[in-house]
DNA sequence: CGCTGTCTTCAGAAATTTGTGAAGTTAAGG
DNA sequence: CCTTAACTTCACAAATTTCTGAAGACAGCG
């Protein structure tokens, strides 16, 4: 039995009785399963690792929106090493938050709904570095060659870009505020 | 000499004396290629392919904004298969043209530079795509679950971020037009 | 303080991606 | 049509990434 990991010296039981996942009317595994492993897929087209999408994926399809490690190594068939891996990754870009269980020195990572693109949106930092790069690219190609010109046009195409971004999540926050509850 | 590839049966020659572009004040040399191999860096953590990264960003910073398929592997010590590679994507997914040169066989890759960044903005088909996911989620989950609720909110947020990119963009061509030549 | 459950790190196996060489394919020019 | 410059495709080697198993670190509990 059991198919899946466990952590370290012995084999964890116990597990089985997962399943009774508080609000759920009847979640179909397969179904679910499948939509975790097709929206992870897109994310991967987008350019993330595939283990932290995966994760992400189930996070965002559970219903409370938190796992804990051993959930997400049971679901997603992976070792811990992985989900720990991926959970790292997650949490770096702010895509996830981690929170300790209180009763248990168990972890449980969460996806707040809104947080996650907000992270996927705030790229600041990385504008920023862009922006950098180019300014650096408009001065070494001179802001008068056509080469020099490019960049600018590029750059300005960025900064514009940064502040839009801005505006536009603000307007999303009304926007979401609005349809969905308030919070 | 010559320390980079040539095609197929024979060695070309009378490449040495590329090097008077038109325009062109004094490139350095290195300076540029120090800008070419940063921006495609960056490009490659953005999740693009190294090659077409290199590729893009010696075409975006070449005088004329375009390069041959032979320019190209000379700057940047590749092999023709490896440009070809390169371009075949770049212009799959629309940040290159193609352009023959009239006198001859040869292929000239373009970027103009508004195309290029419309293309990264004009991810309609991929948000499209993201969009039916969802959708597919949110059903298999159950719109009144919490998880399906959690999606249902995502979905909206990217059917309006797809809504605001078109406007975002329609502003962007106006500030581009006030600020550099009205092409 | 020692146990034990949980997470992390690390070295290496496996899978994937990337770029090359060589053998096409295509079409311009004689 | 034949030649040949220019581009493409393909099989494979090299580099890189990704995941695992095993060992380690850390904390809560007794």
């Amino acid at each position: 039995m059991n198919g899946g990991y466990s952590w370290g010296r012995r084999a964890t039981r116990g597990d089985e009785l997962r399943m009774a996942e508080p609000g759920a009317a009847g979640r179909d595994p397969e179904a679910v399963s499948r939509f975790v492993e097709s929206f992870a897929a897109q994310l991967v087209d987008a350019g993330m690792q595939r283990m932290a999408a995966r994760v992400f994926a189930a996070l965002l399809s559970s219903d409370a929106g938190a796992l804990t490690s051993a959930e997400l190594g049971e679901q997603l068939q992976v070792s811990p090493a992985a989900v720990s891996g991926a959970v790292r990754y997650l949490s770096q870009v702010h895509m996830v938050s981690r929170e300790r269980e209180p009763g248990s020195r168990r972890e449980r990572y969460r996806v707040h709904s809104d947080q996650w693109y907000e992270a996927i949106t705030n790229r600041d930092a990385v504008l920023k570095r862009w922006e950098q790069t180019l300014r650096a690219g408009v001065d070494s190609l001179g802001a008068e060659s056509p080469g020099g010109r490019r960049m600018a046009e590029t750059l300005a195409f960025f900064e514009f870009l940064e502040g839009e971004l801005t505006k536009l999540m603000e307007r999303w926050r009304v926007e979401r505020a609005r349809t969905f509850g308030g919070a």
